[in-house]
DNA sequence: CGTTGTGAAATGATTCACAGCT
DNA sequence: AGCTGTGAATCATTTCACAACG
C-alpha cells in the first residue's frame, strides 16, 4: 500500500523512537535490522514494526531486513526532521532555560532561533546567544527568522494569551510545557508535555501496584 | 459496578486532567459540575467522562451532577496524591534544577526530599535547599527518609544505571526524563517525559499539515 | 530458512442511546 | 426537565498467521 492514508497517532509516536533507535545502531555501524530486532530494542512486536513502517511504503526485504541508512533517511522525511525547524521559545524562566540549554535541539533538526519573555527585567540580557525580546516583537521576527514553531515555557495563567499570539504572528505549531489544554483554531498543531500528569501518572501506577511500563511522554501528552 | 477492575490507560491519564480542572473550579466556589461541563473544558465527550469516573464507583448524582469537593478528595485518592510522596532527584543539571525550582511539587503532593548527581565537582554544593550528594549516598538516604520515587535527569547513556540503583535502593516509581528505554523487572513502575519525542511530533503534525491537538507526554508512556 | 507485507481475527477504547433516579 | 451509569454498537489498534520473496 502507498502513501495517503490515516496514520494512527500511536504509530506515529513510534516513529521517532525507531529514528532515534536505528540512528544509535548507524553510529555502530551496522547495516541491516529487522522488524524482530527492532521491536525487540523497542519493547515492541515485530508485526507492530513492520505495520507501522508499511504504512509509509515497502522497504524492507524479505529474509534481510530493513537497510539502516535507507530507513533512517525515510523516517526523517517522514517526520519532517530532514530540515531545520526555527523555533520561538517563549518564556526564559527556569524551564525555558533548561530548553536552551537542551542539546539535542540542533541535532534534531530544530533551532531556537529567538527567545521572548514578558517580564521587563530579562527583557534584553542574553539567554545561551540570543537577547531575550519583548512580545511585541512576536511577530516582527516569526516573519524576518522564518519561524515556524512557537515553544509555550510560560506559567498556566498567561500560556492561553502566548499561544494566540503565537498563531497570530504565524506559527504553524506549538509545543506547550503550560499545564493547561490550549484552545486553537485547527490549522495550528498542538503537543504538550504536561509534568503534573505526568507525576500523578506515577504516582497512580505506583499505588496501584500497577507495576510495569508506563507510557508517558512528554505525551507529549494528553491535551 | 465497583472496583477492582482494569483501568484502560488513557482513562489514567484523564484522571489527572480532571482533577486539575476540579481544583480550579473548587477554588472559585462552585459546587457541582456535570459531566458535560466538565467534559467541555477538556475537550471530551461526557459520555467520556462518567465512564472514566465510574470505573471507581458511582458518585455522581442523577440530575444534579457531581459534588466537586466530593470528587476532588475522591480523585485524589484514587491517583495516590492524598498524601505525600518522598523522591529522590538524580541529576543536577539544567534540567534538574528546573525540576528543583517547578513550584507544583509540593502543591500536588511531591517532595524532593534529596538531590544526587555524579559529578564530583557539584558533590557537596547546594541545590535550593539541598545538598548534592554522591551516588554512593543514594540506598542510605531511600532508606533513611522513606523515598519511594526516583526522578531521572541525567544524560541518555547513564540513565539506565541510574535506574537500576534506583531500584537497588528501594524505589516503587520511576520518573525518566532521559531519551532511552528503561528496563525495568516489572514491580517497578516508568513514566517517561520524552522531549525527542514531542518535538518530531511536533513536526510530524505540521509537515503532514495534520492540524489539531496532538497528544504527548507525559503520556505517560511510551516509554 | 528468515523475513517482509498484509488481510483477518482479536482486543481495546469511545460513542451512542436509554432506563432510571432526583 | 436534567443528569448519571451502563450495556450495546462503533471505531481504533494490535496481534495473528501466512503467502510470497530473497
Amino acid at each position: 500500500m502507498n502513501q495517503r492514508q490515516r496514520i494512527p497517532r500511536p504509530t506515529a509516536k513510534r516513529l521517532s523512537l525507531y529514528l532515534r533507535e536505528l540512528e544509535n545502531r548507524a553510529r555502530h555501524q551496522q547495516g541491516t535490522i529487522s522488524s524482530k530486532q527492532l521491536g525487540a530494542a523497542l519493547g515492541l512486536t515485530d508485526a507492530q514494526v513492520r505495520k507501522d513502517l508499511a504504512y509509509f511504503g515497502q522497504f524492507g526485504h524479505p529474509g534481510i531486513g530493513y537497510h539502516i541508512a535507507e530507513l533512517v533517511a525515510r523516517l526523517r522525511k517522514i517526520l519532517g526532521t530532514d530540515r531545520t525547524w526555527n523555533t520561538a521559545l517563549v518564556g526564559a524562566g527556569n524551564l525555558g532555560r533548561a530548553l536552551m540549554a537542551y542539546a539535542g535541539w540542533r541535532a534534531r533538526g530544530f533551532d531556537v532561533a529567538a527567545v521572548f519573555d514578558a517580564d521587563a527585567d530579562k527583557i534584553g540580557t542574553m539567554l545561551e546567544n540570543h537577547r531575550i525580546r519583548p512580545m511585541s516583537d512576536l511577530a516582527t521576527l516569526v516573519d524576518e527568522r522564518d519561524i515556524k514553531l512557537g515553544i509555550i515555557a510560560v506559567p498556566g495563567p498567561t500560556a492561553q494569551g502566548v499561544a494566540d499570539a503565537l498563531i497570530d504572528a504565524g506559527v504553524l505549531g506549538i509545543l506547550n510545557f503550560a499545564p493547561i489544554r490550549l484552545d486553537v483554531h485547527d490549522k495550528v498543531s498542538v503537543t504538550s508535555v504536561d509534568l503534573t500528569v505526568s507525576l500523578e501518572q506515577l504516582a497512580f501506577q505506583v499505588s496501584l501496584g500497577l507495576t510495569g511500563e508506563g507510557e508517558a511522554s512528554a505525551d507529549v501528552g494528553l491535551d
